[in-house]
DNA sequence: ATCAAGTGCTATAGTTTGTCAAGTGACTGA
DNA sequence: TCAGTCACTTGACAAACTATAGCACTTGAT
């Protein structure tokens, strides 16, 4: 890749968060830490073992936190670290983006159906 | 799929973002119009399958616009909707996090390193 | 006129990435 | 005792993405 011709700090950004599931763990992990199963159910089904690798980059990334609490029984607790807990700032944006734009495109005509809109 | 148990604009969104090139494509378009492989190339080398692919997908949810200005030689541009501009704040929310987290986990140990760190 | 390079794509392989299903070892509740 | 839960891991597979070539044509240099 040539694309170091100049660091961009927006890009590496993007690059991290395009990955599948990413921004998905992030908003779920906003809402308070999760443990493993419970983290794949909340964003929606992924798989554990891409689950696994996100989490993981995540991790290293700084981004969040693992803890585990037992061995055995396996009990282990994931938590956004603060510069993830500021990714809120991004997920805000693609809310408002999305309920501005999205449910239009989406759903058209459906305008008047007040549900958990809030987050 | 049964994640229809609560429609959400929110996850919606990120669907749409998350996939890849999404985002580096808005990106660059927030910058004005651009023809096909002038895109590819501003987005860091995506190969024409997937541009098309992608630039379909965000043209069908209003995204943005495709014209066609002359079929022979070819010449089009694809250029931002208003949904799609409004993405802005969402890309601003990024680089904004970018730049107070991103780089010093990209390059720890690297903070007296004035680089084009300035917005 | 000819050659090289460019336009917006499309087609076809090939690689990478993500998914599914099953299984591990100890525990919990019926 | 037996199914179900936890946090994963493994291996086979499918879906997604990539690289490359090519089309029909124009433009610019020679």
């Amino acid at each position: 890749m040539d694309a170091e011709r100049e660091y961009c700090p927006v890009h590496e950004a993007i690059q991290v968060l395009q990955e599948k599931w990413t921004m998905h763990i992030v908003r779920a992990l906003l809402d308070g830490p999760l443990g493993f199963n419970d983290l794949g159910r909340a964003v929606g089904g992924c798989n554990p073992a891409t689950l696994k690798v996100r989490l993981d980059h995540l991790e290293g990334l700084g981004l969040l936190r693992r803890t585990v609490h037992s061995q055995m029984p396996p009990r282990t607790s994931y938590e956004l670290a603060p510069a993830g807990v500021d990714l809120q700032r991004v997920i805000d944006a693609i809310g408002a983006w999305a309920r501005e734009h999205l449910d239009v495109v989406a759903v058209p005509g459906v305008d008047a159906e007040p549900r958990a809109a809030a987050g």
